[in-house]
This record gives structure tokens, sequence and C-alpha cells, in this order.
DNA sequence: AAGTGGTCTAGACCACCAT
DNA sequence: TGGTGGTCTAGACCACTTT
């Protein structure tokens, strides 16, 4: 187990140490998503630290969202919270108060040359392939977001024959093409929409909308699917207590 | 100094207990903004609980934005951080990157009676005075919001006759009226400029524009100010990491 | 019953700050 | 030099979960 010791030397707290250390064997794939963790008295055994110390650490991680700890059960992996992300903010809500997964409609779905642009943010080269999916998701007949993603060839090769109706992207990268989405960076920006945008959103040119562009990431912290998605600003609401 | 007690017997742990304890004693005046409270040793040794148990509850505290904390000093009563609200998303940095501070602009500053929607943000019964507060902000030569501040004319009288030329609100309101702001909440949403809007901002019509409503508190919970902003979209800019 | 995390204690030592 | 918070240890007891 001993990869790497902590060293009291070193001018960085032991904790913090602990927390890097974790952070690498989630990284590194050495203990995956969902995955128990061992206990904090054999973490302290096996590092030789207090139980305290470990403790301390793991409730950094915990803070982080990197793991989470179930009195009774013990330590495990946690997956990216992704109702932490921009969409939830567009608020969709039916009459009767119940929360529907939204369909899914899917207009282009093939292979293309990456565009400089999207090559950039994947970090790969230009022209190599990327596979496009266009698609719109709808919710009690409101079609509330339009979404470009761009996902790397080489990593999803297969994925341009799926049918994707309605089914969670993530998962299936995770299952079937081996690469689990550990985080994401997402950048949000207003703008108004265009003709095509509006006529997909079913308002009218140039109404508000909201721009959210995605990087996911998986391990070592490979970029692997890109996302612009713009959604209806007129169902778009955030709220922060400043304190 | 032992105003209620911690209690071992309570469902609660003692340093929730502690926690809570702390916010009271912030919220009634007891410890006020920037003020020095007492030592861990001194807390445990007052409250009969251990130092351990007392320096929890306090980074509990700092978490959640009430103290913050200064080795070799002490513990402090934080002014709520007003760097975190959504205006700091409106990016009107310089060419040369400095921070330069916005200059302000009065367009209105009047005594009104309340309407509706305002007296029921501020607890007040319609038709109540209020202090009506107009203004821009530019820097660099952009200006790149635009706000509505009421508030309440009880509390705020003789503001109405002040030369605000680029003052900071917040601390006039605590030094000069004795009245705080502890916190407060914040709603935004995504919209389009009208003539008014545009030409304030110095836009097209129907740009982007991203309208923020904030109400901020004093002691007790008491709503004393409502604030209306509406900035220009292409200067805002939101990053989050999703994990 | 055994193992897990959650709370709480008591104390040591250090780094930092004011005087 | 004395007081502050920051780190770390060692151990007790509890609540919860699984076997």
């Amino acid at each position: 187990m001993a990869i790497k010791d902590l060293n009291v030397q070193n001018e960085k707290p032991l904790y913090i140490q602990l927390v890097e250390l974790i952070k690498e064997r989630i990284a590194d794939n050495i203990w995956s998503i969902g995955m128990m963790i061992p206990s904090e008295n054999e973490l302290a055994r096996e590092l030789d630290v207090s139980a305290g110390t470990v403790k301390k650490a793991l409730n950094v991680c915990v803070q982080d969202g990197v793991l989470f700890r179930r009195q009774g059960k013990g330590t495990f992996v946690a997956s990216p919270d992704f109702s932490k992300s921009f969409n939830r903010f567009f608020r969709f809500a039916s009459k009767d108060g119940e929360q529907n997964i939204p369909a899914t409609e899917t207009l282009v779905l093939e292979v293309i040359e990456a565009p400089s642009e999207i090559a950039e943010k994947l970090k790969i080269t230009t022209g190599e392939k990327v596979i496009k999916y266009r698609r719109t998701r709808t919710l009690n007949g409101i079609t509330f977001v339009v979404e470009d993603i761009y996902l790397i060839y080489e990593t999803f090769k297969g994925f341009e024959n799926y049918n994707l109706s309605g089914k969670f992207l993530y998962p299936i990268f995770h299952s079937d093409f081996g690469t689990p989405i550990l985080w994401a960076k997402e950048d949000i920006h207003p703008d108004v929409a265009d003709k095509n945008t509006a006529e997909l959103l079913g308002i009218e040119l140039k109404a508000p909308v909201m721009c959210i562009e995605r990087i996911a990431y998986t391990h070592k912290d490979q970029p692997v699917e890109v996302r612009f998605s713009i959604g209806r600003g007129d169902t778009f609401r955030y709220s922060i207590i400043v304190r």
C-alpha cells in the first residue's frame, strides 16, 4: 500500500498531504467511484499517523466533494454531482410539482473532424475525429435547452451508432466506454436567441437565453467531452445567500 | 456570560449547540462585526467543554462565513463578504489589470411611498415611506450596471440628503444609521435591455442583460434594503467546477 | 458481536503576533 | 514572554450497520 509515505519533515501539514494522496488515488483509478476506501483505523495504521489526523483529512475530502461517509458503513468515493451543474438553474417544474425526466430528441449524431475551437478544448489536434451530437431536451411540452456535444472519437468509438432516447450519457460513458466523468468545468453567460435557436426553443428572436459551456474530464484530468448548451432565459433562476 | 448553557442531555451535539449560541450572540449584537470574541480556552472554561469541541464549533462558524480566525491574534466576527455577491461576475477589469473602484452617478434620490412590491419585500405596509435611490456605476468609461435601491425611511431618515459620490453604502448604513447589513439574499435571471436601460448602459435595444434582485438584512433578520440591479450581459462571466 | 464513522476529551508541541 | 490559533496524538464512548 505504502506507495508514498507521509512526511513529517514536509512543510505541509500531514492531513493536507493525506488529502492529496487520497485525491491522487482517485484520479489514478486506484480507488474508483462508489468504492469503499479503507477505514480510518486501517489508514491510520498503514500511514502511521493518528486516527484524528486521518479523520480530519477525510472530512476535508468530504467538503471537497470527492468522498462521502456513512456512519456504521464506511467512507466511499463520490461520483460528481451534476445536480450542482448550472443546468439545475433551469426551472421547468410541471404544474403538479413532479420532477419528471426530460425527453431527448437527437438532431445530429455524426463523426466529423474537430474544428480548432473544439480541438483546443479537448487537447487534441485540429482535424482529429470527434463525434458531434446535437440534441434538444423537452419537458411538459417545453423545449428548454438545445445542446451541442463533442466527444473524442478515439475514446467513444461506436457511440455514433447509439440509439439515444432519453438516456443519461455519463453512465453510458462509464459502463460502455470505461471512461467515467470525474469532474467538469462550466462557464455561463447570457445572450439572445438567434433565428435557429429561437425556432428550436420556441421563443422569439432575440429573447434572452443562457449559454453554458462545459468541459468534462476523466482520469488524469484528461478532457473528453465539450458541451455547449443554450437554455431558455425565462426558465433560468438562481439564488444565493451572501454572508 | 452564561446566558444559556450547553447541555449534554440535548439531542444535538455540543459543538452544534455552540455554533447556534455563537450565531445568536452575533445576531443579537452581543458580539458585533469586527470584534474579537473570547479565545478558545476562555470559551472552553466558561461553557465547561473541552478546547477541541470549541475549536470544532469555531471552525464550523468560519465555514459558514460568520467568523474568521488569525493565528496568534484571535477569532473575529466577520462582515458579510459582498465580493461573493453576483456583482463580482461582472468583469470590468481595465487593460492594465488594475482593480479600480467604479464611479457612481446618482440619477434619483427621493422619498416616496412604497409600492406594494417593495413594501412586501421589506415587510412594511404599502404606502409607508421609503427612500428611492437610482444610480449607475461606471468603470473605464463603461457603465456596467444601473441600480434601483429602496430603503426603509424610518431606518435611514436623512439618507435622502446625502451627497453620494463613489461611497460604499453599507459602511454608511453601519456608522451613520447604526444598521449593519449582516446578510443578503440575491436572485438572478437574464433579460434583454429595454429602451431606457439600453441608453443608460450604452448598449443596443434588446441586448442581453442580467437582473439581480437583492434583499439585505440587519439584526433579527429584518430586511432594510431592496436593490434591483441591471448589468451588461457582455461583461457577465461565471464559472464553476462540478465534482 | 464486530466494525464503522461521530463526538468528546486532555494534552503536547508548534507558528504566529503583540508587547 | 505570554497569549493566540494550528496541528497532532491517544484514547474513551456512542450510534449505526452488517453479519
